[in-house]
RNA sequence: GGGAGAAUUCCCGAGUGGCCAAAGGGGGCAGACUGUAAAUCUGUUGUCAGUGACUUCGGUGGUUCGAAUCCACCUUCUCCCA
């Protein structure tokens, strides 16, 4: 039996994790170009507060999917997949191997098992109407509006009351008539493009990561971190950028509410949050495979180790 | 030197005799996750063999059937008068 699949390499773990460098670096010793998987780097001119990785830092090594999106323009994990998977392919007709690197766990995993989203495009009024009522009706009443016509949903999101799910369940059912439990089962009836071998960065050590983390978060700020984020502010922001870690929590010293040191504090808190975050979503995941930066004495232990296990999968070393 | 007040579980902070292992928030930890995902949401957070037991509310002693809550003294801190 053949396999057509596209055999590729996908990077995951934490921000900060060292994610950059190591990809990087493989793709130099396997001829890869480097596929982006991170939903804040899409964006243009954000540059910063999302750690894109600096030109000098690429040493040439081709990045796709990265620095082109306006951030007033929306962006959302169908148009990614769709976007990603040109990417690839375009990769491949030219010989060389993608290597997905990102943090954005259900970007990257929509991308690699190939899921396939309802046709048209969020119909933002009907959201509109439907959160204003969620506010008049209460959640409950939403659970039971949705149980009416899916009850699977209903019973699955219920426990959470998680409101921006109830409404995209309800909204997915309006626009397209398929029920949510319907269009999970669709997204997946079609065969994986791709054969990803998946491997993972994260410190053993918790506090460690936390560390590199503070300490990134102060050299952003030495790197103009509140110019950024002042112009960031200036301009016609969409509402998936504006989520971006980084600008909002300094929107209190801006606003002459808080002093510059008590919101880089809550920068910090969130954005080890968030790679706490990424950590559940990624160790889900029983074929991803791990290494641990504080198990090696250099960044050459670890990417030889990595290479090792790339070997073993059958990757081939330019 | 005199006077007033405060000390609570990782932090802030409620609690003023039993319904208190102690509200609430923060933080931590764990989890969920299909078009906003760096978002949104859930659980948990004294210890142990988890329907119960044990230790905890600055310290020591006391009152009481029973105290984080009342009394005495001590320690530290804050504030006011000098």
């Amino acid at each position: 039996m053949s396999d057509n699949r596209i055999r590729l390499i996908s990077i995951a773990g934490p921000t900060a994790s060292g994610k950059t460098s190591l990809s990087v670096q493989l793709a130099k010793l396997l001829g890869g170009e480097i596929v982006s998987a991170d939903s804040m780097q899409i964006y243009k001119s954000m540059d910063i507060a999302t750690a894109k990785p600096t030109k000098e830092e690429m040493e040439g090594i081709p990045h796709h999917l990265m620095d082109f999106v306006a951030p007033g323009e929306m962006y959302s994990v169908a148009q990614y997949v769709s976007d990603a998977t040109c990417a690839v392919e375009d990769i491949v007709s030219r010989g060389k191997l993608p290597i997905i690197v990102g943090g954005t766990g259900l970007y990257m995993d929509s991308l690699l098992s190939g899921v396939q989203f309802c046709e048209g495009e969020v119909d933002t009024q009907l959201r509109r109407k439907l959160q204003d009522k969620l506010q008049s009706v209460g959640i409950d009443a939403m659970i039971s509006e949705l149980s009416e016509f899916d009850p699977e949903s209903a019973s699955r999101l219920a426990p959470q009351r998680n409101p921006k799910r109830i409404i995209r369940a309800m909204e997915v059912y309006y626009t397209t008539g398929v029920t949510m439990t319907e269009q999970n089962k669709l997204s997946y009836s079609s065969p994986a493009l791709f054969s990803p071998t998946k491997i993972a960065l994260t410190f053993r050590d918790r506090e460690k990561l936390y560390e590199r983390i503070n300490r990134r978060v102060d050299l952003m700020l030495e790197q103009g971190l509140v110019d950024e984020a002042k112009s960031f502010f200036a301009m016609n922001v969409g509402d998936t950028a504006k989520q971006a870690i980084g600008y909002k929590e300094l929107k209190p010293y801006f606003d002459d509410e808080k002093s510059l040191e008590e919101c880089v504090e809550s920068l910090k808190r969130s954005t080890r949050r968030y790679s706490k975050r990424q950590l559940t979503w990624f160790r889900r995941d029983d074929s991803i495979k791990w290494f641990y930066p504080d198990d090696y004495n250099t960044s050459e232990d670890l990417i030889s180790n990595v290479c090792n296990y790339l070997a073993q999968e059958g990757f081939e070393f330019i």
